[in-house]
RNA sequence: GGGUGCGUAGCUCAGUGGGAGAGCGCUUCCUUCACACGGAAGAGGCCGCAGGUUCAAUCCCUGCCGCACCCA
């Protein structure tokens, strides 16, 4: 054991060494025996560094995992990585732009290749900055959502529910993103308010007798509009229901039609229908029988339905035929508006309606059960309100679009004949069509949303389909811990497939964590340069002080406002832990162990607060209130042990008791190390290493036992007494102010044991304690309550003026306490209405205040 | 338009149906043999506003105002 301990907390010197231990050790890898706990990692995305939000994720899950595995579990916790389809085809595409190619070029082959190579070198770094956080995941399990098994069980659950019925291709209107060239899922359209303008456009009734004016904000979207819709109650339009109108500019006649999605109350209250281009028109089209006019190619330029527009892109559409439409009258004015438009996920790029061929999978049957499953509890959420969240959404879901325009991903498991014309699905790749035997197949082109690969999670990182040990022993897995911005796009989804392929849930708890914000509550982001790295901040401060700051801060239902002073301050935190051991160990030279008999006040005090701290903690961790655990373990370590305890033990440790006070001090020590170790991996391992009782490493010791025993409700209420005492003896040394090293003697009214004596002669620097009833001349009051006095002697120091006024400002503030019970005490209603254990201790609380006053009272007169 | 969350010390935030808390910042003092990344002592709050429930409300309920976010 090497004892040496520098001064200094260092981080650098000591995470990446413990590391590398614990992998040797293999600690990470569930044990064989004891009942059973798993986490899945929410696995990142490829496409880039891990972020602040990341570090928080992790860290909360591995306080949880090693809290567990100290509690004996058989822990596992799956890492992994997510191939990101969207994100990483786009990032490889903006690399391959640098080199003056593109992905067409290459082909299909070659372009996966490329991202192969791309995807492994960022998983291998976000491999390595998981590892900087400290995470205690299991390497050997560590699973990637394209790997072989996860696209086995993709496959699987393809071709099962399309047998079932439940994956079906369908035309209807889905979101296109123009940049990403591709359709997304209505969960990936993220809507922002934009300033738009609404155009007021004349459409001329084709029997030339007048028009009809209708409001839109996309006027390039008339070139496929099939009617005009108006509401069917509508007093203004009503009777114009089934007459035709003439498009302007396209001079295609249309239909006014009467339709409830008309809003009288915007606008006109007529509404152009483009069925093609909106969903709400879409549904109009379908309700009315109206044609379906495509007028973009998927560029968002004009396509042949678009006469003389054609080739125009949408927004240069827009400007022309806004001037047209001008220029030959139609245009009756330009408001400007406020409205909310769909934008792309993952490049913000403004979303298109489509009508386009994709392929869904029909949720609403699968949607029961995770519905009842949450209802019933079987799912719980943390903090429940997110129970509400899910479940809104799920009891109005809509079916999902999952076929994607990309290449990397798992491609669509469905084989085209082009001989007869049958549909192939298969689980393996197929040559011959199943119908007619034909070799001339053709594969759809298409891949699977990445969340529908990342739904499986739970059970494809255990070895599913296959049914292994690991299935076996760690499914359904014991919570999950993720981001609220993914409760639709992961959760749902995990908790549907969950019970359709296990028949069981995918977790019991799902803790919602908070979003990590900077110090002026914005969300980080790039374009504003204000996010924090977390690995920088690693390297800088540490990782133990990142996470201790992060589990500080993680209170339920609120976001992380993170300011790298609160991680510079927790540094400060670690070093305090570092130091106050470094002065244990320096004191255990002759260290032999012996049992905890004969303890002191002190021992006693600081061995219940112990336990104490032992049952908040456990109890904060497994409800999942880090923040309160944090605190907890923070305030005992700081305030009871290295304020109060270590300073008091310091004469004792020149007695015959040093053995005993050494024997104390690795107690709570080791308690103190193993509490803080989920949330400080690093350090506490670092220093527990040093203490007489170490064994192989803290991550498999044993989570501190709570002894009820322990706890001395006496002891803690003297030593309250004796800390109340010295700090009234410093309180009248600093407002005089003299030195707290100046000695003094001090005068109390009652006898004291030696033990007492000694902690306010150390702690409060005091010279001689007197025993006398009466007030010593010169003195001012230190300590007085319905029991005991304390006076310090002053001689010449005294002012007795000021002391005076000492007194008085504390009478003051004593009678404006004392008021506020007598007014409660003499409320016959809250005396016949309070619980009369209320009341009794109202009334011993005024009695001691009012003892307390009278006697300071008393005090302030012998002066005058 | 529907929904959710938040308004507590100068700042950032905890917390609770029965005498308002922390960290930072601020004021004063101290280099005392673990730590100045430290120690000691302080100042500072109509707990957003208005009603209601209750013996008792910062906490529970309703409304309002302000700030975020989600959904349409």
């Amino acid at each position: 054991m090497g004892n040496e301990i520098g001064t200094r907390y260092d981080p650098q010197n000591i995470e990446s060494k413990w590391y590398k231990y614990w992998l040797e050790k293999k600690y990470f890898s569930p044990k064989k025996d004891g009942p059973k706990y798993s986490i899945v990692i929410p696995p990142p995305n490829i496409t880039g560094k891990i972020h602040m939000g990341h570090a928080l994720n992790i860290t909360l899950q591995d306080i949880i995992i090693r809290f567990k595995r100290m509690q004996g579990y058989r822990t596992l916790w799956i890492p992994g990585e997510d191939h990101a389809g969207i994100a990483t085809q786009t990032a490889v595409e903006k690399y391959l732009e640098t080199k003056g190619t593109k992905r067409e070029d290459l082909g299909r082959e070659k372009f996966l290749e490329t991202v192969w190579d791309w995807a492994n070198t960022y998983r291998d770094t976000i491999k390595k900055q998981i590892m900087a956080i400290g995470a205690s995941v299991d390497w050997s399990r560590e699973r990637f959502t394209l790997d072989e098994g996860l696209s086995k069980a993709v496959r699987k659950v393809f071709v099962s529910l399309y047998k079932k019925g439940l994956i079906y291709k369908g035309k209807y209107i889905v979101n296109w993103c123009p940049r990403c060239k591709t359709v997304l899922s209505d969960e990936e359209v993220e809507y922002h308010e934009h300033d738009g303008k609404l155009y007021y456009i004349k459409y001329p009734f084709a029997d030339g007798n007048g028009e009809i004016l209708i409001a839109t904000t996309r006027p390039e979207t008339m070139l496929g509009d099939t009617a005009v819709a108006v509401h069917p109650s509508d007093e203004r339009y009503k009777h114009l229901i089934g007459k035709e109108v003439i498009l302007p500019l396209v001079g295609r006649k249309i239909k006014i039609i009467g339709d409830v999605h008309a809003d009288p109350k915007f606008g006109t209250g007529a509404l152009k229908v483009t069925p093609a281009h909106d969903p709400n028109d879409y549904l109009i089209g379908q309700r009315h029988k109206l044609e379906f006019i495509n007028i973009f190619n998927e560029d968002m330029t004009i396509n042949d339905n678009g006469g003389k527009y054609k080739g125009l892109d949408r927004y240069e559409a827009r400007k022309a035929i806004v001037e047209d439409l001008e220029k030959e009258g139609y245009l009756v004015k330009i408001e400007d508006i406020k409205h909310s438009v769909g934008h792309c996920y993952r490049c913000d790029t403004v979303i298109e309606p489509m009508l386009m061929d994709q392929w869904f999978v029909s949720m609403k049957p699968l949607a029961e059960r995770a519905v009842k499953a949450v209802e019933d509890g079987e799912v719980t959420f943390y903090p429940a309100r997110w129970k509400k969240v899910y479940l809104n959404w799920m009891k109005d879901i809509r079916d999902w679009c999952i076929s994607r325009q990309l290449w990397w991903g798992h491609r669509i498991p469905i084989w085209y004949c082009n001989d007869c014309g049958h549909i192939n699905v298969s689980e393996d790749d197929i040559q011959k069509c199943e119908k007619c035997g034909s070799t001339n197949l053709r594969q759809d082109e298409d891949v699977l949303d990445t969340w529908f690969s990342s739904a499986l999670w739970p059970f494809s990182t255990l070895g599913w389909p296959e049914t292994t040990e690991d299935l076996k022993t760690f499914y359904p897995t014991d919570v999950l811990v993720t981001g609220f911005d993914i409760i639709f796009f992961w959760v749902a989804r995990m908790v549907m497939m969950g019970y359709e392929f296990m028949n069981e849930k995918p977790f019991k708890d799902v803790y919602i964590h908070q979003l990590v914000r900077d110090k002026y509550g914005r969300k980080m982001s790039k374009s504003l340069g204000n996010g924090i790295d977390p690995i920088e901040i690693i390297d800088k401060y540490g990782a133990d002080p990142m996470r201790f700051t992060l589990a500080l801060m993680a209170a339920q239902g609120r976001d992380i406002n993170l300011d790298v002073k609160y991680i510079e301050n927790n540094k400060k935190f670690a070093n305090k832990i570092w130091n106050a051991t470094r002065f244990v160990i320096l004191n255990l030279d002759d260290y032999k162990e012996v049992p905890l008999e004969n303890l002191k006040l002190a021992d006693k005090w600081i061995l219940s607060r112990a336990q104490k701290t032992i049952k908040n903690v456990t109890e904060f961790i497994e409800s999942y209130e880090f923040n309160q655990a944090a605190k907890e373990i923070y305030n005992f370590f700081w305030d009871e042990l290295c304020d109060w305890y270590i300073e008091s033990v310091k004469p004792r440790l020149k007695t015959d008791e040093r053995n005993l006070v050494q024997n104390v001090l690795v107690k709570v020590l080791d308690i103190s190390l193993k509490l803080l170790h989920p949330f400080m991996p690093f350090i506490t391992e670092e220093l527990w290493q040093k203490l007489p009782i170490a064994e192989e490493s803290i991550i498999i010791s044993k989570w501190p036992k709570y002894d009820n025993e322990l706890i001395d409700t006496e002891a803690e209420s003297k030593f309250n007494l004796l800390m109340a005492i010295i700090r009234g003896i410093r309180n009248v040394k600093a407002e005089i102010n003299i030195p707290q090293s100046k000695k003094v003697n001090i005068t109390v009214n009652k006898d004291l044991t030696e033990e007492e004596k000694l902690y306010i002669s150390s702690l409060a620097n005091v010279d001689i304690i007197n025993i006398s009833q009466s007030k010593p001349e010169k003195s001012a009051s230190a300590y007085i309550d319905s029991q005991i006095e304390v006076y310090v002697e002053l001689g010449d120091l005294i002012d007795v003026d000021s002391e005076i006024e000492r007194l008085t400002r504390k009478i003051e503030k004593l009678e404006k306490d004392a008021d506020k019970f007598r007014k409660k005490l003499s409320n016959k209603k809250f005396l016949e209405g309070a619980p009369e254990e209320i009341v009794n201790e109202t009334r011993e609380k005024l009695h001691n205040i009012e003892e307390q006053i009278n006697r300071i009272k008393t005090i302030v007169n012998s002066l005058k």
